[in-house]
DNA sequence: TTCATTTCTTATCTTTTGTTAAGTGGTTGT
DNA sequence: ACAACCACTTAACAAAAGATAAGAAATGAA
């Protein structure tokens, strides 16, 4: 699978900009599009029961983000997916999605499973990391694997990915600094 | 998608039997095959550089393994599954598997998808599950969701699991019979 | 049954995390 | 520039978790 093809694909498909704090999939929402990121940052969220917000997951350039829970279990999505920059995106519907990689031998590699193993790769790491790994070592895999993102968000959402407090985030922050003189 | 047309695919397919400990897969394998459960319990785990066995993920009756470092990510597997107790498993050769129910109409949805959709369900609710909730939680939620494992395995594989340690699940445990006074 | 091994519990101590709140610094918008 | 807001840090305390060890209970093997 090469980024070449998807980018192929999703460059004749619909482009949509939204603005920092958009709502790009709402809650509850059963859509079934793929977004492909040209330029922005997303996240999901929820709200919990203390009426605070958790990021569950962000998204960047040459991210795809669909609306998980419609297109893999079909029920209406757990999350807002809000831009967190000013965002543009590819948008291409799921179902047109699949019936043109079906039909072009180029594309095929692109079908379902591709995005399924993505997004499934994704995932089953992650379950990996908070079995094996400390909250520190997930926050330097997080900073390791994210880069381009680690600098363009607030810690608190990094905090709630990682499944720890801010306030916790940032005494590990400052427990890795003091261990570096 | 049912459970009756997988029945019936792994009905036809080779049948092994494991003594308990007995390794079904090894770690480092490469190999592919789906294995269903006909009967016992299974683990997957890995050594981690303690020394320390960490267990990873627990498949019984009607649950699908697979070798997912190899069948998702062309790797070898980080993990070795092994019996819990004696365990009487289907195997079938994953491209068989592919090819078979690729050209069987009845057998279709069984196809890739429906495993990358069974696996991925489990791992992002299991991702969801470190995000959203508590390590009280997340157990009360792994004995409402597995009835029929958490009697036959012990507490330390769900501890690991869970992603804590054995004491302090057994102190959670002391936690939720006080509170029910 | 008896002995050996493993798991579970409990205790102690240390470390980390959660919670709440206050203060600091930076950003945004008017 | 100024005020208002938001994120980050730090502090203080409470709660939970990790580490280690010892004893109890359960399991398995001879």
């Amino acid at each position: 699978m090469n980024l070449k093809n998807l980018y192929k694909l999703f460059r004749n498909s619909k482009i949509k900009s939204f603005d920092k704090e958009d709502a790009i999939i709402a809650v509850n929402s059963k859509e079934k599009n793929i977004f492909f990121i040209r330029k922005g940052i997303v996240r999901s969220y929820i709200i919990n029961e203390k009426g605070e917000e958790v990021t569950f997951q962000v998204y960047a350039e040459t991210n795809i983000f669909t609306n998980v829970h419609s297109i893999l279990f079909n029920e209406p999505s757990k999350f807002t997916y809000e831009a967190i920059e000013a965002t543009k995106v590819y948008v291409i519907d799921y179902d047109l999605f699949l019936e043109i990689t079906s039909k072009n031998p180029n594309l095929l590699a692109l079908n379902r499973t591709y995005f399924g193993k993505r997004i499934i790769k994704r995932a089953f790491q992650r379950s990996e990391s908070f079995v094996f790994l400390s909250p520190e070592e997930r926050y330097k895999k997080f900073v390791k694997d994210n880069p381009n993102i680690v600098n363009r968000i607030p810690d608190m959402y990094i905090a709630n990915i990682i499944g720890i407090t801010p306030v916790s985030l940032s005494r590990i922050r400052s427990r890795i600094v003091s261990k570096n003189d």
